[in-house]
RNA sequence: GCGGGUGUAGCUCAGUCGGUUAGAGCGCCAGGUUGUGGUCCUGGAUGUCGUCGGUUCGAAUCCGAUCACUCGCCCCA
């Protein structure tokens, strides 16, 4: 409400915040673009229905977190809160289903009203990919390992771990599930109030519950991989022997879980313990019910986004920005600005100050990290020369305008 | 949405029992050097003490509300 403050939960990202998102994202997409995936960029609004009918009515992103409002028309508009399901849309209504199998990257921001922290905003961006149309493992296998090399790529290796879990197929679900209430109902009272909820609206989410007397409830719960089909054993086997003979490292969780229905056999978090509780940087999973539940084509369909704050966060070093050549005008300004004219159309970056004397000027080079500087001084300009000053050995030597770009491109 | 913590200069923070002119370091500006930075020396400027209200002779300090941030829960990237 209040005057001229950001609304709760948004950001701005200054330019040094936004390199690092930069990083994130550009890495993601470099790395994406070798194993085949091109850019799709969906609306970040929706029709409400875009985002209910495939988060569920019931699960919290639907119930509390989503922002929507009447448009002028009076139709309900979501601001997106996820990437799959505009993805899974537009594959739907822009007739690509006919283009199998599909690999696409997204990038954005999404939105969920929640109460912040950090690493959680309620405009946060994520990158995100969605492979659809192929069932074998070995599409799980390569959006993991590409999962993997980027987090490698962004220099995060070390930091995070992998965890993994099979949903198993629909048929070992439904035992599953029936296994796990008939293991919990008998203990109902002594879950806690939370559980006892999920054990009504949503049975696996008991499984990673924090509080303490949940989890040694759950320790002796029948465990998914009991209730499992040979079929989808097998295809988690070689999800992980495809993911070992890659060399990654990933640890089975057997309480690893996801909320909706629609998800189905292979699901996976990169964790880190370096960001609290918001620790999940990027997850995923296969959703072969999904296109269908959306009134599409049965397809299936795997993916995972990225939270890029979250990444950000751990990043330590970024590419160093390219070091500027500055320009120093003594005088006329003139002879300065049509050189920086000419250095830049050569491709040099070139720092020009728009007003102090030198000493400023100076300084000011230096704090851009520049590591050369040109002096147009008026003695120098009328034997049409420059001073070019080398700032970091901190020598100083005249040289004919003429030949600025020779020099500076020699080093 | 629920529970805890915090809010003082651009940044990181100090500020005693409520007491008169609110401090430090870093950064910024100026000078030492009329055309020479990074080191050094000297000087300078910072501020609705988050906001609104209350108690009091007197509030950065105590009380209430509110906003923001932060930690945890729910959930998630």
């Amino acid at each position: 409400m209040s005057g001229l403050q950001p609304v709760r939960g948004t950001h701005d990202l200054l330019p040094e915040d936004s390199r690092r998102h930069r990083f994130v994202e550009e890495t993601a997409f470099s790395i994406a673009k070798r194993y085949g995936y091109g850019e799709i960029v969906t609306p970040i609004f929706e029709f409400t229905e875009v985002f209910s009918r495939t988060l569920g009515e019931t699960s919290d992103v639907v119930t509390k977190e989503m922002y929507t409002f009447a448009d002028r028309s009076g139709d309900s508009i979501t601001l997106r809160p996820e990437g799959t399901a505009g993805v899974a849309r537009a594959f739907i209504s822009g007739g690509l289903t006919q283009s199998l199998p599909l690999k696409v990257m997204y990038r954005g921001p999404m939105f969920r009203h929640e109460r912040p922290q950090k690493g959680r905003l309620r405009q946060f961006h994520q990158v995100g990919c969605e492979l659809l149309g192929v069932e074998g493992p070995q599409a799980d296998i390569e959006v993991i390992s590409m999962a993997w090399r980027i987090l490698q790529g962004l220099g995060l290796g070390d930091k995070v771990q992998l965890e993994i879990n099979s949903l198993g197929d629909a048929e070992s679900r439904a035992a599953y599930r029936s296994a796990l209430i008939a293991y919990l109902e008998p203990m109902r009272m002594t879950l806690s109030e939370e559980s006892q909820a999920r054990l009504d609206k949503n049975p696996l989410r008991v499984l990673d519950s924090k509080d303490e007397e949940d989890k040694r409830v759950v320790a002796q719960a029948p465990v998914m991989s009991d209730c499992m089909t040979p079929a989808a054993k097998e295809f988690f086997d070689q999800v992980t022997s495809g993911l070992t003979a890659l060399g990654i490292a990933f640890v089975i969780n057997p309480k690893l879980v996801r909320g909706l229905d629609y998800y189905c056999h292979t699901a996976f978090e990169f964790t880190t313990t370096a960001l609290g509780a918001q620790g999940t940087v990027l997850a995923g999973g296969r959703y072969d019910g999904l296109i269908g539940q959306m009134g599409g084509p049965a397809t299936p369909g795997i993916g995972w986004a990225a939270g890029v704050e979250r990444l950000a966060m751990l990043i330590e070093d970024l590419p160093a920005l390219d070091r500027p050549v500055s320009l120093i005008p003594m005088g006329d300004s003139v002879p300065a600005v049509v050189l920086a004219d000419r250095l830049r159309a050569a491709g040099f970056t070139v720092d020009l100050g728009f007003s102090g004397n030198m000493k400023k000027r100076m300084a000011r080079a230096n704090k851009a990290n520049a590591r050369f500087a040109v002096i147009l001084g008026e003695d120098e300009l009328a034997r049409n020369a420059v001073s070019l000053r080398d700032l970091d050995a901190g020598t100083q030597e005249e040289i004919p305008l003429a030949e600025v770009e020779r020099r500076l491109g020699r080093e």
